[in-house]
DNA sequence: CGGAATTTTGACGATGCTCAACAACGGTGG
DNA sequence: CCACCGTTGTTGAGCATCGTCAAAATTCCG
């Protein structure tokens, strides 16, 4: 356990490219943010942004790094600037299960929680917004507009985890990976190739879907003899050759 | 389906025992509300109870009744005054999962939805509090300490919401019939008798654990045989003999 | 090229679902 | 009070699905 010590740790801040001075996050630097139209911080102004950009902070966070440990201290959130973080639940004994993937613009970490309740990890080199909790509370006071955004933000990711719990609990390893694959395929299909390149690998995949990563492997495999997906063995790039018949396979409505 | 029509139909107003008019929202009526510390509007203070106490009206539902079904345009919203209903979610073939479930105090349907998303059903006799969501939205507009209330208790529910998912997705039956008795020992054993009155039948039981009736059928009926609780047969009453091995089967950390 | 990590494949077994029969309970009407 | 019937819960047998263990194949990266 632990072997990402340190994980928020000494606030080295990345230098850009043809940049000298270090990325602070200062109200003027926020218009380059590339997540300002999509993450909280769009529903600020002028006025607000300048609190937030305060007391936000850049970090890079390589990939498999554990950023926030369940069961201790909850003393900071995060926006997702790049790169993207698993949030994971797990039984005493290890069981894992990925309960929400956070992508740029994103929320990480858990505001009015005393104690972390989710491990989150990067899945990819990333870099984030770090704020201290409680002085993003004190935001959050100050700000209406941005406290309605999170409770929108929130009530969507509860409707996203109420229909996991139906995946989870009635969806057969066939109807899983086939739904999980056609999700992908509506959001980042590549046009060009009719492709798409799989962000995690098997055991991600097993993890998020509630599997083991034989079975994952074995359902791609069933889905490609079958001719509905063209996947490269052991590989990550991924074609769907018939549409239709993924998304009856997922059982899509 | 759609036996229940009129789910939410005429208003007819429950009478009071000793009660000659009609039970009506207004804020005094509130003070006699049973729910008035619990529910969302405890945080108002009295003139912002004054809006909310002006677009609630009060409606009785036996139990079986749907008073929301998937799909369907979203206008109302409600607060449960006595009795429990559960929210479900189902597959197109009609595999269910029961996704939470609402008590006094809680709130039904979602706020900043054009359409119901999970079917909500009254699973024994109930009463509530109901609002047109356009309305309560207005009045959450208006008070922001109930949004920021109802921002917490949304927060919660994710969290319960992501702690299902892993129990969904990587316990066993056992863990899992284990877990609830446990969890429902916890807030409503009644301590004379050492023994508590299962709110659900075995049916409603496997549909909130994800099993089937007789896996939760036959896990009962080991949990028994183990010495661990005495269930009378086809009944709803439990005592719990040995609760450190029950906490053990469950996992309890 | 070599070694580690990831993925695939096979064999096997346990867990939990389905189907089916039966038992217990609750109400209704004679 | 009791027979009847629908609902709910229990139990058994058989089987499909999926997890586990193990070994081989493939890829990645130095």
């Amino acid at each position: 356990m632990r072997d990402g010590e340190a994980a928020w740790g000494k606030p080295f801040l990345t230098r850009r490219a043809g940049c000298a001075t270090p990325w602070r996050m200062t109200s003027q630097r926020c218009f380059l943010c590339p997540v300002r139209s999509t993450a909280l911080c769009a529903s600020l102004d002028d006025t607000e942004l300048d609190l937030l950009s305060a007391i936000g902070k850049l970090r890079t966070v390589p990939a498999g790094q554990v950023i926030l440990w369940a069961g201790d201290p909850n003393s900071s959130c995060a926006t997702v600037m790049r790169g993207a973080f698993k949030m994971t639940a797990s039984t005493p004994e290890g069981r894992e299960q990925i309960v929400e993937l956070a992508h740029p613009g994103d929320l990480v970490g858990q505001v009015f929680a005393d104690e972390v309740g989710l491990t989150v990890t990067a899945v990819a080199d990333s870099e984030l917004c770090l704020y201290p909790r409680a002085a993003f509370e004190r935001v959050l006071d100050a700000s209406p507009r941005m406290e309605r955004r999170l409770l929108e933000r929130t009530l969507t990711a509860l409707d996203g985890s109420r229909e996991r719990m139906l995946d989870l609990s009635r969806r057969s390893a066939r109807e899983r990976v086939a739904g999980f694959i056609h999700a992908l395929a509506e959001r980042d299909l590549d046009e060009e190739r009719g492709a798409l390149t799989l962000p995690v690998g098997r055991g991600e995949m097993a993890d998020l879907l509630g599997l083991s990563i034989e079975t994952v492997s074995r359902q791609l495999a069933r889905l490609r003899s079958d001719g509905v997906l063209d996947i490269e063995k052991c590989g990550r790039s991924c074609a769907v050759l018939d549409h239709p018949r993924l998304a009856a396979i997922a059982g899509i409505s």
